[in-house]
DNA sequence: TTTATTTATGTATTTAACTACGTAGTTTTG
DNA sequence: CAAAACTACGTAGTTAAATACATAAATAAA
């Protein structure tokens, strides 16, 4: 074992990070190895807009955790792929309301199996002694209730 | 709960990503309160550093997961924070041996207090029924046996 | 002992996210 | 209802990692 992965906690940040760019990687490998031509990052996106069928380019940055910024350039990939469409809101015409194409439907049907054998593989990997997404679940709650900064001050004062 | 996170298990790389980056922001701020100039993604460099005193490029790289440009990319911002400093290895002269400097361990024990601060605040937020270090841990145990991707095409021939 | 292969490092470019900033509609307020 | 504030979207530039490629030194092989 490294250094690092000694370090135990500390490094926390670096190994799910590493751990979030193996798994992005392979899946990409799985789409390609179903012949299916998806990068693995437009999940969220696609996943999101097949369940919600149509919404604003913030909505759906909201829905996915990213920024708007990043939003936008992902819906350019998937505008140029024909997987999403976009027409402006009639009651807002600053909106832009985005929905999937019937390609982008049909798409999901056959990416539908191949999801199925993901969560499958997926399942064996994170599910142990302790559930990993369980784990991501329980951080991520309490992270919402008092982030890692807050802790770390209020640690830092209650030393003093 | 928005749709990505009742997507579970497919979206997991996301998450990992997106904890990750909100344990790096908030790290740098609290090196920032106690008024430590200190990145966390120099971390994995200085605490390998610390344990293993003399290493080379490749040999920092393997140790933190990284590839080698991205560690030597590191390295220049050690070297330019004078955190670090290299010289050539007499006997294979390709290599370039590298080195914490006094300031760097001086910053190393400066640092200590923070880091006790932060395991404890890291752990509040991670040891939960499931403990997510040991989550990451088991996940990457399983991946070294056999990957995600071997796994899903094992999956996919055994469905046939 | 040349030649081929491997290893160590470095540079250039790409990628996928971000922040900062600007503009144009929409909503609220004095 | 005009001014101010807010919201939605877009672009530009930055960042932190990667991949791809290049070179030089060391090692192995013919």
């Amino acid at each position: 074992m490294n250094i690092i992965d000694e370090s135990g906690i500390l490094a926390i940040s670096t190994r799910l990070q590493r751990l979030s760019e193996q798994l992005r990687k392979d899946g990409a490998l799985v789409y390609k190895s179903y012949g299916i031509d998806f990068e693995p990052k437009w999940f969220p996106v696609i996943y999101t807009l097949y369940y919600k069928e149509t919404l604003s380019v913030v909505e759906i940055a909201n829905e996915i955790g990213y920024t708007h910024p990043s939003t936008i350039s992902l819906l350019k990939e998937l505008e140029k792929q024909k997987l999403i469409r976009s027409k402006k809101d009639k009651i807002d015409e600053r909106k832009r309301l985005i929905q999937l194409t019937s390609k982008g439907r049909e798409l999901i049907e056959q990416m539908k199996p191949v999801w199925e054998v993901m969560k499958t593989a997926l399942t064996q990997i994170t599910d142990n002694q302790n559930n990993l997404l369980r784990a991501i679940e329980e951080a991520e709650n309490k992270i919402s209730h008092q982030s890692f900064l807050q802790r770390a001050l209020q640690l830092k004062s209650e030393e003093k």
